[in-house]
DNA sequence: CATGCGGCCTGGCAGC
DNA sequence: TGCTGCCAGGCCGCAT
């Protein structure tokens, strides 16, 4: 479900929630998302304050005093509740971490495609971070880079940027919209690309990665915030979803086609 | 190496 | 009222 601009909302909202507070107990339910929950998860954290909450690519990193981390990824359905008074949990309610009597923290994940792993010392050389590209708001993704690294590639250009080794974040919204944004249409070779349309295209995912997170991120079906509030960028998307609409731009209808097995959006007048 | 595809899961919805 | 098939914010492993 989440890209970068909902990953990073539920960072913004976590932090002020659950720093601080310590973990007194953590109950799993379901043994296995995308990997298997350790057993060792509850007595590994329990006693343990939260340091920080942070972000790298659409996994969340929630460091802990003792050099411990938790690393979640949400998957396609993953979320992520904080509850001062917390519901009777459902069936894919698969673990809390319980803060004492201020709260707890809930991650639900219907697919489980999600992830939740324990790691000790820095989460950033853990395999699944290590071989990501960078963050498209950092300046190491830049013009230089998105040239460079596309030369002589064939790959579509929308199939490229969502490739997490590429720049990370991105993902099946946010591609189709930053391209609609820098006119650039989706199934171009990446190789092909001229150095003003790199420059485009570098701009648009900034802006519109920007824009999302501002707005607290994009809802289509079940996206919500730790306290339950919907992403209200769904307003603003220009192409996604709005098959059969006519552009704002040209006056052109929007269409949808497959790439790599995913809906891509887009308007053939003004994306060439 | 780069590319393309199926698989992992469940739920919701359209169409019959 | 079913049932069936398709679709969904991601990612990995495998075959070519």
């Amino acid at each position: 479900m989440p890209e970068l601009p909902e990953v990073e909302t539920i960072c913004q909202g976590l932090t002020p929630l659950i720093q601080q507070l310590d973990v007194t107990d953590v109950v799993v339910r379901s043994p296995s998302l995308r990997l298997p929950i350790s057993k060792d998860l509850a007595s590994s954290l329990r006693g343990h304050r939260v340091l920080t909450i942070c972000r790298r690519a659409k996994y969340l990193l929630i460091r802990f005093h003792g050099d411990l981390s938790l690393l979640l990824h949400l998957g396609m359905s993953g979320t992520l509740r904080y509850f001062t008074d917390p519901p009777p949990f459902d069936r894919h309610d698969h673990v809390d971490i319980i803060f004492g009597t201020d709260g707890l923290l809930r991650l639900r994940d219907p697919r489980r495609f999600g992830l939740i792993l324990f790691v000790v010392g820095d989460p950033l050389n853990h395999p699944l971070l290590r071989s990501l590209g960078p963050e498209p708001l950092s300046d190491d993704f830049n013009l230089e880079y998105l040239y460079r690294s596309s030369r002589n590639r064939r790959v579509s250009v929308k199939i490229f940027l969502m490739d997490q080794a590429t720049v990370v974040g991105v993902g099946n919204i946010y591609a189709s919209e930053a391209l609609y944004s820098a006119g650039i249409a989706p199934w171009r070779s990446v190789g092909g690309l001229s150095h003003s349309e790199c420059n485009s295209l570098v701009a648009a995912i900034r802006a519109v990665l920007h824009k999302a997170i501002s707005a607290g991120g994009t809802t289509i079906r079940d996206f919500q915030g730790v306290e339950g509030r919907p992403g209200y960028f769904s307003q603003e998307l220009t192409v996604y979803g709005r098959e059969g609409e006519s552009c704002q731009r040209c006056k052109g209808i929007i269409k949808k086609m497959k790439q790599g097995g995913r809906s891509t959006f887009y308007c053939p007048e003004c994306q060439r």
